[in-house]
DNA sequence: TCAAAAGTGTTCCGAATACACCCATGA
DNA sequence: TCATGGGTGTATTCGGAACACTTTTGA
């Protein structure tokens, strides 16, 4: 038992995981065992310990609940609300992670204990536990304004991808079209992206040339005032 | 006492308020009465009651240690590193505040108890306590990075001002000069500043015209698509 | 009458947009 | 040979940047 002179709220973290599927954008939930909200979907999470950061806290929880391992990972928003947990005081740092799917998409169910993990399209969310309702907008919405002007949509594809998965990306997350000849020409005069000796395998049509986001040079560029604008 | 079965850390908030000067962007900082860092500067905050969010927190701290009531208040980021506070884990939740420095500079030495107010300008910031230098770094890029994409400049200016203080916000804010004909071309082609029938008063020179952010007409553009962006 | 800031338009350049056809591949 | 997506260039439009002089006011 640990004894305070002042009551403390409980410390959690909760983490919003996005990937990428060929057509929409998921987030990956756990059905929650126990009460309360038994049943209902959530937001992998759990308790900050007393020797780790947040951000440890929720790679940490990451790693637990679902098998992931390195990502994208980056402060959302504290969510502090009275009445947020049945349980009592709870406080919340939310997390949100950039993954790539395929990487994942079997593995994720085998985890860990009873819960069962599933990738849910962000336009088919179930109802949530919790204020996860609240949660999963401020996530969406920061990585809808995110993706604009910093180059975090690779985080979501493979290492090696073609301009159309690029572009396709971005048309989902920003739920908008966008020409196929602009784009290009804008994207590549970035000069951040590497073309590849090599090409996309097992199409049947015209195999398309591979990319690579050259981090590096990115990071050069953005030390001189560059900045990433899509 | 209270006592729990795990141990939590405890709750605080931290607020960086910022004001603007004739030539400055100035922050708030309360001098520390009592160890750790006696005599050290920091910015004003407190423990997180049980019955009130973090940002109820905020802004009673910033009322009990400043005298400061309304204003522009908005959550930064949620600082967690293990040994951050040499009493114990405490996290964070650091917020940040615009004011009109004009309405508190002789107010704000008078509050509360024996600690000492004082603004500083961002160029000549003293030695801080705890990872306050870190809060304030985050908090002066996200001020830099936000007031262009969002009118929230407006928030450091009397409700009546001019284009050239309006200008000049910018300029000490954004650290670069701007061109007078672009810069009012572009901020009165956005339609969201008033001009009111009323001129500067006691200026020896050329009285300016009078405006008025018009926030009703920015939330209805806003929730058209509407971007402000400077 | 001087000093100090207010106010005001036009030209130029670069970036964003719109737009359509041929190419390579596997089935 | 057909279906599917890959890959490419130009003309137009719009917004950003550069730039200098006249006006008003109080001291």
């Amino acid at each position: 038992m640990y004894t305070y002179e002042y009551p403390r709220p409980a410390l959690t973290v909760d983490c919003v995981i996005f990937g990428l599927d060929e057509s929409d954008l998921k987030v990956l939930l756990i059905e929650r065992a126990h009460e309360p909200f038994a049943g209902c979907w959530a937001f992998p999470g759990g308790f900050v310990d007393m020797d780790e950061t947040t951000e440890t806290a929720a790679k940490r929880e990451l790693w637990e609940e679902t098998g992931i391992k390195s990502m994208f990972l980056e402060q959302l928003y504290t969510f502090s609300g009275v009445d947020r947990d049945p349980r009592g005081r709870v406080v919340s740092v939310a997390y949100y992670a950039l993954v790539q799917l395929a990487d994942y998409r079997s593995e994720v169910q085998a985890s860990s204990d009873a819960k069962k993990a599933e990738w849910f399209s962000v336009n088919e969310m179930p109802k949530l536990a919790f204020d996860h309702a609240e949660v999963f907008e401020v996530a969406i919405n920061r990585l809808k304004s995110k993706v604009r002007y910093q180059p975090i949509g690779f985080e979501l594809l493979p290492e090696k991808f073609t301009l159309s998965q690029l572009q396709k990306l971005y048309e989902i997350i920003l739920n908008k079209e966008l020409d196929k000849r602009n784009f290009r020409k804008k994207i590549l005069s970035m000069d951040l992206l590497v073309e590849l000796p090599e090409w996309q395998k097992g199409v049947s049509h015209r195999a398309a040339k591979l990319y690579q986001f050259d981090k590096v040079k990115y990071k050069a560029l953005e030390s001189k005032g560059f900045s990433f604008e899509l």
